[in-house]
DNA sequence: ATGAATGCAAAGGCTTTGCAGGGAG
DNA sequence: CTCCCTGCAAAGCCTTTGCATTCAT
């Protein structure tokens, strides 16, 4: 079955990495692969329904994120939101209006990359980096205002 | 004295924009005007090193920021940033490993702009944008190792 | 005068820390 | 068997809220 796999996957890739492969490590490393990216408590919830120690999401987090599997992206000032390092490279469209959140291609960033390079030495993050601006629908609704 | 200057300006801009112009809000709006952009304790330290009420800060911002005089920067994901929304655009490079905020023309987003536009559109904030990647300091750092 | 803003203090989220018991290797 | 990890609970930031007092207009 497909949990088994994806657990047997996540266990795997922690011993790799030289972890210990816990039940909620497996987890958390599990639910990053579903959900993509997702704040500490909706970890907890895929994890464990019936309940896991936020400390323990917090500290299994800490580690992975040491041993470079996960990554924090700064999605909203007022929580922190993670996900796999290894998770195919993607744009996030954030709306400031109404918080949604699309994807688009990196590729549109590899021009801007070059000059910021150039001009400033600054390597910009091309993984998983997240832009704010207004989305079409919240265009579409101060328009007709 | 400048700061009377300053001081004078801010209470009209206030005015000008429906809101009292009281002690608190004058040094808000002062502050961001000298400091660029900063958190609220950065702002209350600076309105009254010795002692302005938190919550009077937060309020302030809050009338602010719906007058359309001041807005949120999302820099960190632990802790707010505002700024004046007068202030002239300009790029935030946030660097991931040292933290270093260094500033860029938004020039270099005009296509990137337009290609969001075009293809999901999406109308990419160019006012205040903030992009993160590695600053040149921690890129050689890390080629040294 | 009168409604709005301030200050103080308490409450509310998210995250971190301390400590004893339990589990992986 | 040993050390690391987990869970629980308390503590720590930042931000919000309630309420009486003070202030701008």
């Amino acid at each position: 079955m497909a949990g088994a796999d994806r657990m047997s996957e996540s266990a795997a890739v922690l011993r790799g990495a030289g972890l210990r492969a816990t039940g909620p490590r497996v987890g958390v490393l599990g639910a990053l692969g579903e959900l993509h990216h997702a704040t500490a408590d909706e970890i907890a919830a895929y994890v464990a329904p019936d309940g896991v120690a936020q400390s323990t999401v917090y500290r299994a987090l800490e580690h992975l994120e040491r041993a470079g599997l996960v990554e924090q992206v700064t999605l909203t000032p007022d929580r922190r939101t993670y996900h796999r390092t290894s998770s195919a490279a993607h744009l996030h469209l954030r709306c400031t209006r109404c918080g949604d959140l699309q994807q688009a291609d990196v590729g549109v960033l590899r021009r801007l990359a070059q000059t910021l390079d150039d001009t400033a030495g600054f390597r910009l993050d091309t993984e998983h980096p997240v832009l704010t601006g207004v989305c079409a629908a919240c265009r579409s609704v101060s328009e007709a205002e």
